[in-house]
DNA sequence: CATGAATGAGCCTTCATTCAT
DNA sequence: TATGAATGAAGGCTCATTCAT
């Protein structure tokens, strides 16, 4: 058994050579920027070795994407653990967005190829199902969260609206805010210095409005925010190392 | 010089055509499937003759977005000047955002290309600046409506929070709530089955969050949007259609 | 007319120039030695613009076979219209195709790609129309010499057997005896040195089989054929001549 | 020894499975969809293995070919050695041609790739030495019909026409109906609805035209015909299945 | 001998752009 | 100004063959 996990090491450490140095070329000139020659030419393999790791080009970005969704699914996770009212995991849920947009930016502009330009329909079901699952379990996450929430008497959902529903406001604004962030340079000249804290703002507010207790102000939403952060960042960087060598 | 204005007009007119055509091809098959054959051919122009008048064919795209980006400004615009507290021109622009996604996908979508694909760069400054002008005018339209609210004394802006800073957590909602919309397929498997709706509710939390007078409970919100959404669309309509033969 | 003309028989150059390159290289290395790369350098023309006047490849090897079908075709409308009994017109079908077989032999192996390696279903209806109709002339043309030599009673079919029939087995041993020739290199070695010569043999001993008059010994049909031959001959360089420069 | 042929049959054996499973996907796909990685998958062996059994792809479709000669041959001879005259003889290898044509349809058309592509030129000169014996061999067995009914004085060969000569009639009008059915799809339509019996009829012509006795007409000829299927197709039969699991 | 990952030349095709007419 | 043939780099992908293990 020994004899043979040398061999598919080998293979694994090879597939992921090819992430390695797809995933920069990806960030900085986009799906259309990754040829496999460039690839192959820059890995010093040819480009039939290539092939032998991923059956087309779009496999490689879902692979990529892929991994990005299990990282912000453990942020996630470790986020929903903590101690305290489910409103703190709420907002450590947002502490953990932050971190994403900040810290794993790549990953998140890469999560976006996915979503657009027929890569998707490319790409094996197998890749795709993963994506779906870590799509689904951040969801769970969270409506989790919301539900429990309700179960402690610290939220009463308004009528009509489900806790997958709350939580897409929050996805929404959090996602939102993120895309724009990459993709509008001109949002510093537009007035929005820092979009982070804008958000963690909004995102207060939010809270405040469906009347999710502990209620806060901005000031104390702040500070428990930031000893979220003291605590968990810690956590998020040793995630995020144990998937990116 | 009208002789010249004929011509001109001529010039212009071909412009437009060559945009009437090349945007249902990237509507349905992406940037890539737009091909400069292609497109000469359902003109029934040669390929040069669409080179005077685009530089290349990312120019054709941009100028499609400014097209867009315009006609989401009137529609900001017309929303921003009706009568009565600002807030309700708050919701009215809401109801404007709804309008765009849902009766000008199209337009939201191609939207998109533009902060992708390295689309962005490969085009004329001029146009660059069309679309980055637009931006800051509808922003400032936005900014206006909470500046006027502060004025009124309907609203209290947080310390530490500009108008236009206001206005990203309403922008980043929006068009979180848009693009997930757009891009996920298994958004109603998820328990989101009406993500305009929902979205509706966000805001007025958000509002209501931020004390903005009158507070609203959501049956009354929603009243409100409704009866401006009758009093809008017609105009909304107008403007579409202005744009769009 | 005749500005347009100009730059028409240009491009029509070029056509026929690709095919006039393409020809020996199929001829020689078979479909598969035929790649656009190699083409276009021995063209020293560019690859794209190989594509402006081809489809695919595909479609340049129709394109040839159909020149080769259309020589044949004219072969035996040429064959088919001098005087006499309609035994000497059939005479000259097997003059016409031992022309074909020796003169252009190449014309001959081309016609064998397309019934083979699905080069047919990758090419245009247009172009396999057009081998279709030669095809069908040619039958046409040699079904109406038996059908007239049967009007004239100077032959009887045998019942059970139609002029198209009839025809078949005319076809079978010409077009058996071309392609052993071409294809078994051990011919000589077998017995057979000149396979033309012995195919006259058996077309004439089949016309007599079937009685169809005026019956004739071999010396006396070897006689007919040559002076046939000596007719036709100047005709038939005049055809292929026409359509090879 | 024992030892040694105990291998040696091992080897052999993985020699023909080889072959059992290239067969079918050459007969369904052509030359080119046969691969090694299809062929080495549905073997579950691997790729190197293959190429310990032949030296490249092309060997081993000149090994397939060589079967189907080997079967053909096996047909030929056992057609030339029936009870009675020559002539019957004769026609017993055109029934072994039907038999062949219609029931190893694939046999036969496999002999084609050998004859294009450059297949040949790319294989060992061992096997294209076994093919060529075949060949050899089955010439020989229908050219000792002829000379054996010279001998019986059933036959008077035309002068200038040797044994092997007549033969190549029979030959090219067989071969040649055969590959035009296999190819022609559109011999139906041309008016020539069963191939098989028409070349029956032709046959028959050309041994009278020949005056090879004893002279039939086609009534009686194809009645012997059927004697001699019904005689020899059990024989046949054996015969294919012995070389075909 | 069996293995199968690596190879890399080669394939066909596309298409934005240019430029002589 | 309009034309559209020519361009040619680039693209994704295949596959027979090799060779270290």
């Amino acid at each position: 058994m020994v004899e043979l996990t040398r061999k598919q090491r080998e293979i694994e450490l090879r597939t992921s050579e090819i992430l390695r140095i797809a995933r920069p070329i990806l960030i900085s000139d986009g799906f259309r920027g990754l040829s496999m020659d460039r690839l192959a030419f820059q890995m010093e393999y040819a480009k039939g070795t290539i092939y032998n790791h991923f059956k087309n080009k779009e496999e490689i970005v879902l692979a990529l994407v892929a991994e990005s969704m299990e990282i912000r699914r453990s942020l996630f996770e470790q986020s929903g653990i903590i101690q305290g009212p489910a409103r703190l995991r709420m907002m450590a849920l947002g502490v953990a967005c932050e971190f994403y947009t900040q810290h794993c930016a790549d990953d998140f502009a890469m999560e976006q190829w996915v979503r657009q330009q027929g890569i998707w329909d490319k790409s094996s079901e197998k890749r795709q199902n993963l994506i779906r699952q870590c799509e689904e379990q951040c969801m769970a996450i969270v409506a989790g969260i919301v539900r429990d929430a309700v179960l402690r008497q610290e939220l009463v959902l308004p009528e009509s609206l489900g806790a997958e529903e709350l939580v897409f406001g929050f996805w929404a604004i959090n996602y939102g805010s993120q895309v724009l962030s990459h993709t509008s340079p001109s949002l510093p000249s537009l007035g929005i210095s820092n979009p982070a804290s804008v958000i963690r703002i909004h995102c207060c507010t939010l809270l405040n409005g469906f009347h999710w207790n502990p209620v806060m102000d901005y000031a104390r939403s702040n500070q428990e925010s930031e000893a979220l952060a003291e605590k968990l960042f810690p956590v998020f960087w040793t995630i995020k190392n144990r998937n990116r060598a």
